[in-house]
DNA sequence: GGCCAGGACACCA
DNA sequence: TGGTGTCATGGC
């Protein structure tokens, strides 16, 4: 078995599955409402639901936040946990809407605490928040993540773990970050088919 | 027809 | 700190 460094794991994930254009959104706010609409959900069913979501408002702030909450439930239906997921997206979105040079103007640190205080904004969330809205270099570890580094670590870690081991050992600028985390869901996704990275490579972080 | 998906939260011990 | 139940739809 073969070690390797975090620079390499990307390598070997990027030669392997290209670029993959994430997040797919055209807008800000269709960032945010895919980011809270996906949780524990298919993007498939997402999909669905932010093109209800376009029609109706065309992802305009206000429109989204003027939205009645019957109707906002209703075209969000398809990703499921409507209740709770208008609730969070009323939320987040008004945060976004009234305060966003605030938080922006926030060291990263405090910025995800910010986040994480927003009811509906988990780890997760926060990190895809910080990588894809604020721009920030953050390392999502997700289950997908979780689970291939628990195979090329030959350790078990949670979500904190995980990202207290890693994220020392990255140095990637935004744009990696960003890619970093899309190649990893993404083979998450493919399975080991394509590349059985859990078989042959080892990583001592 | 059962399992699962790009989680978060409340509750419990 | 960690385990479990709940929220819910649609694809495969």
């Amino acid at each position: 078995m073969e070690t390797i460094t975090i620079d390499e794991l990307y390598q070997t994930l990027y030669k392997n599955l290209g670029p993959r254009h994430w997040w797919p959104a055209r807008s800000t706010e269709e960032l945010i409402c895919g980011m809270i609409l996906v949780q524990n959900t298919n993007y498939k069913n997402v999909f669905k639901s932010l093109a209800n979501l376009d029609a109706a408002t065309n992802f305009g702030i206000d429109a989204l936040l003027n939205l009645p909450e019957a109707k906002l439930q209703e075209l969000i239906m398809p990703s499921g946990f409507y209740k709770n997921k208008s609730r969070y997206l009323r939320v987040v979105l008004t945060e976004y809407r009234n305060h966003y040079h605030q938080l922006a103007a926030l060291d990263t640190a405090s910025l995800r605490a910010r986040l994480r205080s927003l009811p509906g904004v988990g780890n997760e969330t926060a990190d895809v928040l910080l990588l894809y809205v604020f721009m920030r270099p953050a390392f999502v570890a997700d289950s997908y993540t979780r689970r291939l580094f628990r195979l090329i670590r030959k350790q078990d870690a949670n979500y904190e773990q995980l990202q207290r081991a890693i994220v020392p050992a990255m140095h990637q600028r935004i744009q990696e970050a960003q890619e970093f985390h899309a190649l990893l869901d993404d083979y998450g996704k493919l399975g080991s088919d394509v590349l059985d990275l859990g078989n042959r490579y080892r990583l001592d972080v």
